[in-house]
RNA sequence: GCCCGGGUGGCGAAACUGGUAGACGCACGGGACUUAAAAUCCCGAGGGCCGCAAGGCUCGUGCCGGUUCGAGUCCGGCCCCGGGCACCA
């Protein structure tokens, strides 16, 4: 190499040292060391064959920050592992005559040395496999527990089917009545047999507990509350005339009960005539998010009115809901606006029993959904209707025909997959026994080797007789193995416990391990699981610890959702060909050039488009760090000391900057930018520079450049003369004395307009800078003569005259 | 419809508690080096107007208004963009 003009080629010495650490895994957590722990996580990837561009920005951000820390004397625990059960996998595997596993583990291989390549931090040593049997028996283990306790429970009931993956889907991946994976794929109602996980035993917790999450986003702490959805109100029973039934009816406005025209059930509700389903078919077609025209059909039948005993029809209307509530409503047209659009084009009877202070007016042409005084109530006429609310609940639950409860909108989390490549829900069917659960000695239920995988019909497991075909645990006698298995979701909601203790083959994790590491300091990952995955983790840990398996009401303190990267204004997709292959910048520019851009971007939690252009400006920063290193110091005779200070004084200021970067919003683009202005400053001054001060500032600008571009600052720190790795040097402390300015430049303003500029010792008086700026030119004349204008003087900042009247 | 974000140069952005708007970078222009180019190093640059020039004046952070000596930042109203939820009784 070329002493006075070295050249930046990271691909000569990049890979070299990824190839050091993936042999020396440098960055373990020790769990000894009398570091304080703290465990940085990022969420566990899909193995879909290579990394992508969100996975590159969301490691960085992580890996930045566990640098960061290791610098700053933590023992950091920086995992990673593989969320790798799922669909993909089957279907590569029938396209490629296979077993899932191949395809799988092939893609974590690779994608493993791209991290490699990357030079993340991570703990290899922790790594968890979801798809192997030392995972997800513990899956089968939990589950048994969950079961033991109730919380895990087989019911018949419609499901949320997809077509396209041929499974069903738990609600939450079938928002607004598309399959989360296929977006254009009306989902299916099927009625079957499913494992549920009892969440809403824990809904009230749930959202109790967001509170107790101040360093989440807001943003996603509202979607929770949102997809809680509480709502306190009352149950209430009404007979049906001429017969035995009852229909309970969940409504949040008892109040207006005396206004009710009429009670509607959803087209699922059991007490729905036959042909009722004829109202769901017709808005089967719509759009997501399009509400369609109200329907109803009279039942011919009529439910009294507990209060009023008053006679009102029952109808089956397609805007009532089965899954919440009771899927019963009583319409109350006068003060809900959907019954009072559904009352007025059936001519059902609209009478207002709420008077708001402001009065009602003569005609309804809307309802009125706000608070008031009882009319036409009965005996509660007159009363406030809040007050009201309670009084008439005392009265249901005294008279034995209702009673208060509350209404969640989340539902309890449908498990069952009709796949093969899952955990084996570890549940077998005996004739004589009925459902029996697995005996903890006898797992893992292992998923079988030689597998047929068509894509088509049922349950791979259950066409497998060796598999499905099984003595009884209890009586011996013939059974048949529960053949779905679950959803991956379980999978990743309790992965990080076991980073902490990942070789435990005793229990799903050690609970000291546990004590030291949990709950994660700070988990970094996408806004799009704000509620799948970040509820059922939380639903978890409160399950595992009511089970005694920990001691955490939450798993997660602080939570950092970071923002998407698009180009050309659109996700990243293939089928849009706007990809950028991380693969490709790193033969490119280098794995640090690559890893660094992404932070310089953009805030990281802020969106950003990507601009190919971008990269080269970052490569050509790092250039300029690697030539300012490598090239032979010019002696410099007239060393100055003004310049030495100068830079040092600059150092110390962007070691500042950094610090508080990392200490508070993470704004790595402002830290990189602060990174630049020191290595201009340092050229501008390097013919002044004191070979002292120059090697001095080069070690803090390396010291300072580790989080970002790990590979530059080891070779760099390396070829300085040190040994060992530059990541686990102590951050450097800053100077406050060699931080400070010594001049500054104060801003003088007449009428808050800037008129000039002063550059003064750091430290002046108010009197001195106000004399200097009454007789500068620009200021004099705008001075009315002997006047003394008010002065506002900001120390260091800003001296502003005010003076009354036109100012010239 | 409801709930969050967000609107600043040609572009990505910066401005932390109200105090120099546009740091840093991309793209661009000029210069140095070079036979030449690339690379590199240095310089320039928000718009408009005036000036041969040094420089000066003026407008400017989505729009309208307010508070303040002073507003990108605070308050009120509106427009636009992105995201989430959406018949939840």
């Amino acid at each position: 190499m070329d002493e006075r003009d070295p050249v930046y080629q990271p691909n000569s010495f990049e890979p070299a040292w990824a190839q050091r650490w993936a042999e020396s895994n440098p960055f373990h957590a020790t769990d000894l060391s009398g570091r304080p722990p703290y465990y940085v996580l990022e969420m566990l990837p899909y193995p879909s064959g290579a990394l992508h561009m969100g996975h590159v920005r969301n490691y960085a951000i992580g890996d930045a920050l566990a640098r960061y820390l290791w610098m700053r004397g933590y023992d950091v625990l920086h995992p990673m592992g593989w969320d790798s059960f799922g669909l993909p996998a089957e279907n590569a595997a029938i396209k490629n005559q296979s077993h899932p596993r191949s395809w799988t583990l092939a893609n974590i291989a690779h994608m493993k040395s791209q991290d490699q390549r990357f030079g993340f931090s991570y703990d290899w040593s922790r790594e968890v496999t979801t798809c192997l049997p030392d995972y997800y028996r513990w899956n089968q283990w939990l589950f048994l527990r969950f079961y033991e306790k109730g919380w895990a429970y087989r019911r018949k009931g419609l499901v949320n089917w997809c077509p396209q993956c041929a499974t069903v889907l738990a609600n939450e991946q079938a928002e607004g009545g598309f399959c989360w994976r296929h977006e254009d794929t009306p989902v299916e109602r099927r009625e079957l047999h499913q494992w549920y996980f009892r969440i809403t035993a824990f809904a009230d917790e749930l959202l109790r507990d967001l509170d107790r999450l101040p360093d989440w986003p807001e943003r996603v702490r509202t979607m929770q509350r949102n997809w809680i959805g509480r709502s306190p109100g009352a149950e209430l029973e009404f007979a049906v005339e001429n017969s035995p039934d009852r229909i309970r009816v969940f409504t949040t406005r008892i109040d207006t009960i005396y206004g009710a025209s009429a009670v509607l059930l959803a087209p699922e509700h059991p007490l729905a005539p036959a042909g009722s389903m004829e109202l769901r078919a017709r808005q089967a077609h719509l759009a997501p998010g399009q509400e369609p025209e109200k329907e109803g059909i009279f039942t011919g039948r009529y439910a009294v009115n507990p209060f009023s005993g008053e006679r009102l029809p029952i109808w089956v209307v397609n805007f009532v809901l089965m899954g919440y509530g009771t899927g019963a409503v009583m319409a109350v047209p006068a003060h809900d606006q959907r019954d009072f659009d559904f009352c007025r084009k059936y001519q059902l009877p609209i009478r207002a029993v709420v008077q708001p202070a402001s009065g009602l007016p003569d005609t309804l042409e809307s309802a009125v959904e706000a608070d008031g005084v009882l009319v036409a109530s009965g005996p509660f006429t007159g009363q406030p209707n809040r007050a009201a609310m309670e009084a008439m609940t005392q009265r249901a639950e005294a008279e034995g025909f209702g009673k208060g409860t509350v209404a969640y909108r989340i539902q309890d989390w449908g498990i069952s997959r009709q796949r093969f490549w899952g955990t084996p829900i570890p549940i077998v069917y005996c004739e004589r026994c009925g459902v029996v659960p697995v005996p903890d000695e006898q797992l893992p239920v292992l998923l079988p080797d030689d597998v047929h995988l068509t894509g088509q019909g049922e349950s791979p497991l259950a066409a497998d007789p060796a598999f499905s075909q099984i003595a009884c645990p209890k009586c011996g006698g013939e059974a048949r193995r529960e053949s779905d298995t679950m959803d991956t979701f379980v999978d990743s909601s309790w992965y990080f416990y076991r980073y902490t203790s990942p070789t435990d083959n005793t229990r799903p994790f050690d609970p000291q391990a546990i004590q030291r590491w949990m709950p994660v300091n700070q988990y970094i990952g996408g806004i799009e699981h704000a509620i799948l995955h970040l509820i059922y983790t939380r639903f978890f840990t409160k399950a595992m610890r009511d089970l005694g398996l920990c001691q955490l009401d939450e798993p997660v303190t602080r939570l950092f959702t970071q923002g998407m990267i698009t180009r050309h204004g659109a996700k990243m997709s293939k089928s849009k060909g706007n990809v950028v292959d991380p693969a490709e910048l790193i033969d490119r520019y280098g794995a640090d050039a690559t890893r660094m851009y992404v932070l310089f971007a953009a805030p990281p939690e802020k969106d950003f488009d990507w601009q190919d252009s971008g990269v080269e400006g970052i490569h050509r920063f790092l250039a300029r760090v690697w030539r300012l290193a490598l090239s032979s110091a010019p002696e410099n005779p007239r060393a100055a000391a003004e310049a030495d200070r100068a830079v040092l004084r600059k150092a110390h200021q962007t070691l500042q900057r950094l610090t508080h970067d990392f200490d508070g919003r993470w704004h790595f683009n402002t830290s990189i930018a602060a990174l630049m202005e020191l290595v201009n400053e340092i050229y501008a001054r390097s013919t002044e520079l004191s070979g002292g001060a120059r090697q001095e500032a080069l070690r803090l600008l390396v010291l300072m450049l580790a989080p970002f571009a790990p590979f530059l600052s080891q070779e760099l720190w390396t070829r300085f003369g040190h040994t060992g790795a530059v990541g686990l040097e102590p951050w450097p402390g800053f100077d406050p004395e060699l931080a400070r300015e010594e001049a500054v430049e104060i801003v003088v303003q007449v009428n808050g307009k800037l008129r000039t500029r002063l550059a003064v010792p750091r430290d002046s008086a108010q009197a001195e800078i106000e004399a200097m700026a009454r007789t500068h030119p620009k200021v004099q004349p705008l001075l009315p003569a002997g006047a003394r204008p008010h002065v506002i003087f900001v120390p260091g900042r800003l001296l502003n005259f005010v003076v009354s009247g036109p100012a010239s």
